[in-house]
DNA sequence: TCTGGGGTCCTAGGACCC
DNA sequence: TCTGGGGTCCTAGGACCC
């Protein structure tokens, strides 16, 4: 027998933890903007039903605030990380098999105990994470990740389903849902494979999983035949039980507005570093390359437009703000253009590897440099600890810069800064 | 006027080798 | 005049995800 596998999933993530610590503001449409207050990216039951997509520009959907009293937070991911990783200590209290996948989801492995009432299963996983974060959730329940995905967007779909799917127990159910989800409901297929399949009278979910494995395989891709076995039931996609090395991390941002001197680009990519680097040494690892890219507005129909990047490449691996945010301005040498209005910046560290797996470089320079290096990132580290990232930064990189994005609606950290913490008033 | 940010995986094709 | 076949490695870019 297979293993079953829950998917947990928070309902509206972002705009449910605002709601969380605004309970004034229950009923009301609420929207999250990404940075530079530029996108709705997550959205209240309410602000869906007036009809706000996902990534929607918010100026397209503004005017809601005078006619709907629509409210807009700006996004405010300290607070998101914080109660996602509280929800995964609740599922942990479930299994010891949790594997979080973004940060308002997670799958949870559970051994096939004959017997056991999935439904309640589920339910005590919603009732938990509901009274102690106040979060909404929805929970998929099958024996493979595709399909659990799929109960969880049919948990979703139909509310009568009372936010829990069990594709496991009644073994009918499964067969008679891939009916009626549409493939571009499947985990996997997205707007391309949609088209194409559709163009083959491929239809349900149901279609796909007939359509089988051997001939998505030949006519697609190993990827679309993973899918088509996960839709039969059979697991294809490995289950993740321990915390992976990221294969790259990546920081970038929009300006807040056009730029067009190159220093202050350099102080966006220094901060871009920091962010990155911090990351880098949580997980106790080195990266033997960063990548920069620069580009202007591609959304523009007046502006002139250009982007481009540079990988540098490094002998020996690396963990260090200092090198990293030197090869970050050599690399930017090679590709600036002057007289261009550019909107955004960003660099990705690759070829990442742990520090524990790491072997001697036979050929490396026996110096001191390492230790002195070490000595100044703790001195930063530290500094922007106490004094928020960014407040320390290497060489002519200065922080301040006018590159920042807009963030004009953040609600406070409440669980994460003692200044933030929520009164409460008891008249 | 105003269109995000951070990831993973796969594939095709070029460079290179014998 | 005639110009192979098979293999590996690397990289850029596509597709997809939240």
């Amino acid at each position: 027998m297979n293993d079953i596998i829950c998917l947990v999933d928070g309902n509206n993530m972002f705009a449910s933890c605002e709601l969380a610590f605004r309970p004034d503001l229950i009923g009301k449409p609420v929207v999250v903007l990404s940075s530079n207050d530029a996108c709705c990216i997550a959205r209240s039951y309410e602000a869906k039903a007036l009809g706000i997509k996902m990534a929607q520009p918010y100026f397209e959907v503004r005017h809601f605030e005078k006619t709907h009293g629509l409210i807009a937070f700006s996004a405010n991911f300290t607070l998101y990380t914080d109660i996602s990783s509280r929800i995964v200590s609740i599922l942990e209290g479930f299994t010891p098999h949790v594997a979080p996948y973004s940060i308002d989801e997670s799958f949870c492995r559970f051994p096939p105990l004959t017997g056991m009432d999935l439904l309640k299963l589920g339910n005590d996983i919603r009732s938990t994470i509901l009274t102690q974060t106040g979060i909404g959730t929805g929970v998929g329940i099958s024996t493979t990740k595709t399909l659990a995905k799929l109960a969880n967007n049919a948990a979703k779909k139909f509310p009568k389903t009372g936010g829990v799917v069990d594709l496991v127990t009644d073994e009918k159910r499964r067969e008679r849902l891939l009916a009626v989800m549409e493939i571009n409901e499947v985990w996997g297929i997205g707007k391309a494979l949609n088209k194409k399949l559709r163009a083959m009278g491929i239809i349900t979910a149901l279609d796909l999983a007939k359509f089988g494995e051997s001939a998505a395989n030949s006519q697609f891709s190993v990827t679309l035949a993973r899918t088509v076995s996960e839709l039969n039931g059979i697991p294809a996609l490995p289950w993740e039980d321990d915390i992976e090395l990221n294969d790259q991390i990546i920081a970038t941002r929009s300006f807040g507005e056009k730029i067009f001197d190159k220093e202050t680009v350099i102080a966006s990519l220094s901060y871009h570093v920091s962010r990155a680097v911090k990351k880098l040494r949580l997980q106790n690892a080195v990266a033997h390359s960063i990548t920069i890219h620069i580009r202007t507005n591609a959304n523009s129909k007046i502006d002139k437009q250009y982007s481009n990047s540079y990988t540098c490449r490094s002998s020996t691996p690396i963990n260090d703000v200092v090198t990293f945010t030197k090869m970050a301005k050599a690399g930017l040498d090679e590709i600036w253009r002057d007289g261009f209005p550019y909107a955004k910046s960003g660099i990705t560290l690759n070829e990442i590897e742990s520090k524990n797996h790491l072997q001697e470089d036979l050929f490396a320079s026996d110096d001191n440099h390492d230790e002195k290096k070490n000595d100044m990132q703790s001195v930063i580290e530290s500094i922007n600890t106490r004094y928020g990232l960014g407040a320390a930064n290497v060489g002519s990189a200065k922080s301040g810069g006018n590159w920042q994005p807009k963030s004009e609606n953040r609600s406070p950290n409440y669980t994460t800064s003692w200044a933030d913490i929520p009164t409460i008033k008891a008249d």
